[in-house]
DNA sequence: CGCGTCCAATGACTTGCGTCAAGCGCAAAA
DNA sequence: TTTTGCGCTTGACGCAAGTCATTGGACGCG
C-alpha cells in the first residue's frame, strides 16, 4: 500500500528463521524476483476476512494480529503474527477466501508473494512443502488446545497463559521483564476470548497479587507461576 | 489389534474421497503393500494422548473420536473422524507426540502406514502432499472458527451447531432424520465444550421445541432454524 | 485554552451455566 | 429373581463472568 522498496530475500534478517529457509537457493531467487514489499502503518488492515487471496505475505518487519469478527461484530484473535512468519497461506491452500482479518499491530514491512509463483514452487520444493505441512501442523496444534483451554479453564487461568503466550510469541523488552508489544485491554480480551472489563480487573488481580507491573499498555511479568507451564502454547 | 486381513486400497470403498485419491499409483502400491490392517471394537483405543507416533491411520470403516483430555480429567473432543479420512498426520508431521486420544464410537476397521513409508511418499508425491496441505487447511480453519465460536456464542447455539456438524460428518440414516452415529450424552457435551447436565437439559429444550427428536442415543433432526447455516462448521 | 474522544478502571447488577444431589430406568451380573 | 452399576434426567443452588453505567485521565484538535 506504500513505500515499496524490495528488500532481496537473501539479506533478510528473518531468512533463517522463516519457512524459506528450507527453501531452494533457485527457488529462493524466484521468489525474490516476483515478492513486492510494503509497508503498512499501525492500524492498516493488510487483508480483510471474506475477501479472496492473491498471494501469501511474509512479515519483514513488525507484528500482526488475525482475527476472526463474530456474528455480532465482537472480535476473536486467532494468530498474532511476528517477522519471518507468514500469512494467509490458509486461505490459499484451502482456496477459499480469507477466514480472519490482518491489522498491523505497529508499523510493519511485508512481502508479498503471488499465489501462482508461491503454489508453483510449493509443487516442485519438496522440502518447503513438507515446512508448510509442519507449521499447518503446529498451528492446528495449538488451535486444538486453546479449544480445550477455552472450554475447560476459567478466565483467569486463560488470561495468564494469553501473557506467556505473548512473552512466547513477541518476548521480552531489553528489560527482560516487559512484554515488547502494546495491545490495548480490548486486544487482550480478544485474545483471551473474555470480555474488556474481566480482562482488565483480572489484570488489576494479577498486580495487586505481585504477578505482574503495569503501565499504560506497558506490561511487566514478575511471577507468573509455574503451573501454568506444563498447559501453555509453546512449540 | 485384532483380525488383519488388508484389503487392497485399490478396491477400499472410500478410496475416491480420501486423500489417497491424489496419490500417484505407484505410490498407492507402495502403501498398499506396506500397510497394516486391523479391526477396533466400540470404545477401544487407537492412539493414545503423549505416546509417540510410528505411522498414520487410514479409516477403512468405522467412526473415531480424537479428545484431549484436559488437566482435570475432563475431555475435549476435538475432531470426529469418519471413513476415508486419516488421523495421526498432525503429531507425525511436526515429529511430537500425539496430543489426543482416539477412540472408536463403534467397531471399526482401521489401516496403519509406517511413518517412514508416508513420509517419503510425501517428499515424492507433489499431488499427495498438497492434498495434505489443504486437509490441514481445512481443519484449522474449523478449529479456529470453533474458537471463536467457544468464546462468543451461548451453549444452546452451540449445541444446535454441533447437531448439524454432526449431521455434515457422518450424514444421516435411511429416514432422511437421524445422525447417523451413537453418541452418549457426555461425549455430545465434550463435543460442544459444556458440562453433561447443560447439554441434556438443552437437548430437552431443543426436543419441547419441536426442533429435534430424541429416543435413547437416536436423534433425529426436524427444524433446526436456518440462522445457525451461515456460521456452522461445513467444508 | 477548553472541548471531545478514546481508553482504562471500578462498582453494581444480572444471569448463564457449572456443580451438587437425588431419583429413575435399563442392562448385565450374581 | 434380586442386585449392582451406569447413564440419563431433573431440580436447587451458587458463583463466575458478562452487561451496563459512571468516573477519571490522557491525548489530539479546533
Amino acid at each position: 500500500m506504500s513505500t515499496p522498496l524490495n528488500p532481496a530475500c537473501q539479506n533478510c534478517k528473518d531468512r533463517f528463521s522463516s519457512i524459506f529457509c528450507k527453501a531452494d537457493h533457485s527457488n529462493l531467487e524466484l521468489i525474490d524476483a516476483a515478492k513486492v514489499c510494503s509497508s503498512y502503518k499501525k492500524g492498516q488492515v493488510i487483508f480483510h476476512e471474506g475477501a479472496y487471496p492473491f498471494g501469501v505475505y511474509c512479515i519483514n518487519d513488525g507484528k500482526i494480529k488475525l482475527s476472526h469478527s463474530g456474528d455480532d461484530g465482537r472480535e476473536q484473535i486467532v494468530r498474532l503474527v511476528k517477522a519471518g512468519d507468514i500469512m494467509g497461506y490458509k486461505a490459499l491452500l484451502s482456496n477459499e477466501r480469507y477466514t480472519a482479518t490482518a491489522t498491523a499491530l505497529e508499523d510493519s514491512s511485508i512481502c508479498f508473494i503471488p499465489k501462482d509463483l508461491f503454489l508453483n514452487v510449493l509443487q516442485k520444493d519438496a522440502s518447503l512443502s513438507f515446512e508448510m505441512m509442519r507449521i499447518l501442523s503446529s498451528e492446528l496444534r495449538k488451535a486444538e488446545l486453546k479449544i480445550t483451554h477455552l472450554a475447560q479453564k476459567p478466565v483467569r487461568e486463560r488470561l495468564a497463559e494469553t501473557l506467556l503466550f505473548i512473552k512466547e510469541t513477541y518476548g521480552l523488552e531489553a528489560d527482560g521483564h516487559t512484554l515488547n508489544v502494546r495491545l490495548s485491554r480490548e486486544e487482550i480480551a480478544n485474545l483471551v476470548g473474555t470480555a474488556t472489563e474481566s480482562a482488565i480487573r483480572l489484570l488489576s488481580e494479577f498486580k495487586k497479587d505481585g504477578m505482574i507491573e503495569l503501565e499504560g499498555k506497558k506490561i511487566r511479568l514478575l511471577d507468573m507461576p509455574e503451573i501454568i507451564r506444563t498447559a501453555n502454547l509453546h512449540d
